[in-house]
DNA sequence: GTGGTCTAGACCACT
DNA sequence: GTGGTCTAGACCACC
């Protein structure tokens, strides 16, 4: 896992969502262990502080749970898992449109500008 | 102008942006005067420096001008005006995309997604 | 406000509990301010960090916002700070009977003890 | 022997405490045998070096002794199991109503509120 | 002055 | 080796 860090979000904020895609993508799969606090900082470069702090929040959202000394792993709930995803694209979605639609767009001219822009990327 | 303030965002980053959607939808035009910082302030219940800084990255951004003891206005180049808004229109569809496309959506289900959620919105 | 710190509960869950407790017994009302995080770490004779991590997980229960550059305040939703002494108390009590239970105590037992308890306070 | 454990606490403590609990109920009594440390483990379903750790710290406390290839054993001195449910019994009360009081209830809304429990228990 | 984040380094308890 | 907590000290953006 490598990151391309944004230097106007917090780092802990941008590990989590490096870790939420993974999820989303299914590279990581209920019940994985992540890597464990240190290696991660070892990984990313960054303080071990900060990795806990990502960890701890994903916890906190129960999409990971600790074992004592054992380490940090993605939760076996399969049912949340599937709906992270489904969550994710959703906020995504409403939240660009909203945005795009404050800027004076009509539907049409919304599809017309994602289809450019995904042909775009073909290229 | 009303605003609905999201905490975890610098206030004078939604200023900002608020004044740039009243452009791109043209609700303010090439020369129009904006509000005074303290009406600005009271209009918004927001502390007058928060709007100064607001205004003061506005003109670095060459968007407004200001004329001593008149005021800050829009400002009269109205091909900067009409990139603006294809700029902010960019910026938004190519960081929805990539995103999207980090969650592992391919071209056909994006498309899909957006036009579920127009439907959405309309009824 | 002082604290005995107990060596083996991390410090912020006390310096939580003892804010809640100021709460309950009306020595912090509604929409009243804290110290701020130096103010408050100056105070216990504890790291700002940690005072930090006090407000934080305060603020996530909601009993406490923040305002940027202002500081914390107590929610001012005075339902939240009503219901907060009840759950308190109800935590506390049937944790307790709970626990006393398993020690094969019955429910005059229980009184009893109590009273008696209550009765040593007194002298 | 069931145990619900509690993430939050050492395991340990909370085995420690469930034997503690038994032998407060006369469920165990002096000179019983206690599981081995496998089998122990295996009925809790935990590490054998956690249920080694409660046993070593019980011994420490003189609630048990081992003897070489017999085992771990209740300690034969009533004395000590007797005081053993008075001591956890008053630890527990202790705190309990230290606690109740700095939330701000007084003598009479104590024993009003312990027996309110009570009573719901029963139904 | 205010909270928010981060680094560096340390200690601890649990497995 | 693992996560959890804490200190010390620093920088930043916001009001």
């Amino acid at each position: 896992m490598k990151i391309e860090f944004d230097e106007k979000i917090p780092i802990y904020l941008q590990i989590m969502k490096a870790i939420k895609q993974e999820i989303a993508t299914a590279n990581l799969k209920a019940g994985d262990k992540l890597p464990s606090v240190r290696e991660m900082a070892e990984i990313l470069k960054v303080n071990p502080n900060t990795v806990q702090r990502a960890y701890q929040e994903l916890e906190r959202e129960q999409i990971t749970y600790t074992q004592r000394g054992m380490g940090t792993f993605i939760t076996n709930d399969v049912q949340k898992l599937k709906s992270l995803k489904k969550e994710m694209a959703m906020e995504l979605v409403t939240s660009f449109v909203n945005e795009i639609k404050n800027l004076g767009f009509n539907m049409d001219e919304i599809i017309e500008i994602v289809k450019e822009s995904l042909e775009r990327e073909v290229k």
